[in-house]
DNA sequence: GTCCCGGTCAACCGAAAGATTGATGTCTGG
DNA sequence: CCAGACATCAATCTTTCGGTTGACCGGGAC
């Protein structure tokens, strides 16, 4: 039995790259390509497939995890696997939660690529060794989850206002803008208001148009 | 005569699309790889080739701009097209100053790819339409462009680090920073470094993953 | 040759931000 | 009910940042 592929990226060099990878491999089956996280959808309920390998950068338009959840809610719903560059947390967790089956990352060796794709298909969950390791970190860590609050004064930051701008937009007296910070410093592991945007950036905490 | 081609890309799997997009087309002929921007340095110099494709992240070690300046500095070296994700000034303007012959983006269409490749070999400057745009902009507005020195140190706020740190890794004083930040914050009409980054991430002039 | 610009650096000062400690009130969950 | 998390604020102190002024040098323009 043939494992039904559905490849979902922006970029064609990537899909024929996974293709070349993947349809030449013994039992794999490339039915389908998504350039779009909205075409993976469509595709995944108009097509009759496996596995599907989503990435979740598009550009402009849905983001991959929003596919992988629509994608998943379906009756019958083919497996999702992750595929992307980057393995941050709020992504990671975004993934998990909207219901894919594994997350990978796209320097990961071919052999590693196809295994995985069988370890889902089989309807188990499959996540690379960086992923797992960062999943583990995460659960003996206790909570970094910022508060509304905190995350309020960090995108008035990243907005790059002052803590006095800050103060008056929120209606608060500059000790407890920095008391907030100092919290939010905390959670990040940071030590400064801009590496505290950048991280909260790298995380997906925050907007950053 | 056929065009030799090396691919230099931390990706297996980008690495495996594009040798699919472009081995197949006649006139083209992929004879080496290179997983990090070191070893595309060696293969560049060890094997005959016309043309590299050179990706601009590569994980740790060296950076993708980087190995293009060292390549290009021979004497009857290759044109060296760079192939990334992002379409920032910093990026560009490193890479054009590096000695690239062009520079695509990784979501170009397969023919426009082998087009550039082309041209490149021609001995003539490829430009995605994208990338081209942002240059015409910037010589259209000559009075709020930053210069590449500047724009690097705004990278490197906008990473989250500080004065001292930044003037450490650019081999600086950190008054020469100051004075950089002085100009970038006049020419972008702001007064932090926070709110320069906010305006920077706006206009595109840096990466801000 | 001279001028201007980009990049480099220095010294200084006031303002902002970060660190520390401590306190109050609210709300929720066991 | 009480512990704990959250949000609020105050005072103090140190460090960093921002603003200013001025200076030197190299290269390209005129």
């Amino acid at each position: 039995m043939t494992i039904r592929l559905l490849l979902a990226d922006d970029h064609p060099v990537v899909r024929a790259g996974l293709r070349a990878v993947l349809d030449t491999e013994p039992g794999f089956a490339v039915v389908a390509e998504a350039a779009t996280a909205e075409r993976a959808v469509e595709l995944a309920a108009a097509t009759p497939v496996d596995v599907v390998l989503m990435d979740l950068q598009f550009g402009p338009g849905m983001h991959g995890s929003a596919a992988t959840a629509l994608i998943t809610a379906r009756p019958g719903a083919p497996r999702v696997l992750v595929l992307t560059t980057y393995d941050t947390d709020a992504d990671i967790l975004a993934a998990v939660e909207a219901g894919a089956s594994g997350y990978l990352l796209k320097d990961a060796p071919p052999e590693e690529l196809a295994a995985a794709v069988r370890t889902a298909a089989a309807g188990q969950s499959a996540l690379a060794p960086a992923v797992a390791l960062r999943l583990m970190d995460r659960m003996r860590t206790p909570a970094e989850a910022l508060t509304k609050r905190e995350l309020e004064v960090l995108q008035l930051v990243a907005d790059g206002l002052s803590n006095q701008q800050i103060s008056k937009k929120l209606f608060l007296s500059q000790a407890t803008v920095k008391s907030h910070l100092v919290h939010i410093y905390a959670k990040l592991g940071v030590d400064s208001r801009t590496s505290a945007v950048a991280a909260a950036g790298g995380r997906r905490l925050i907007r950053t148009p």
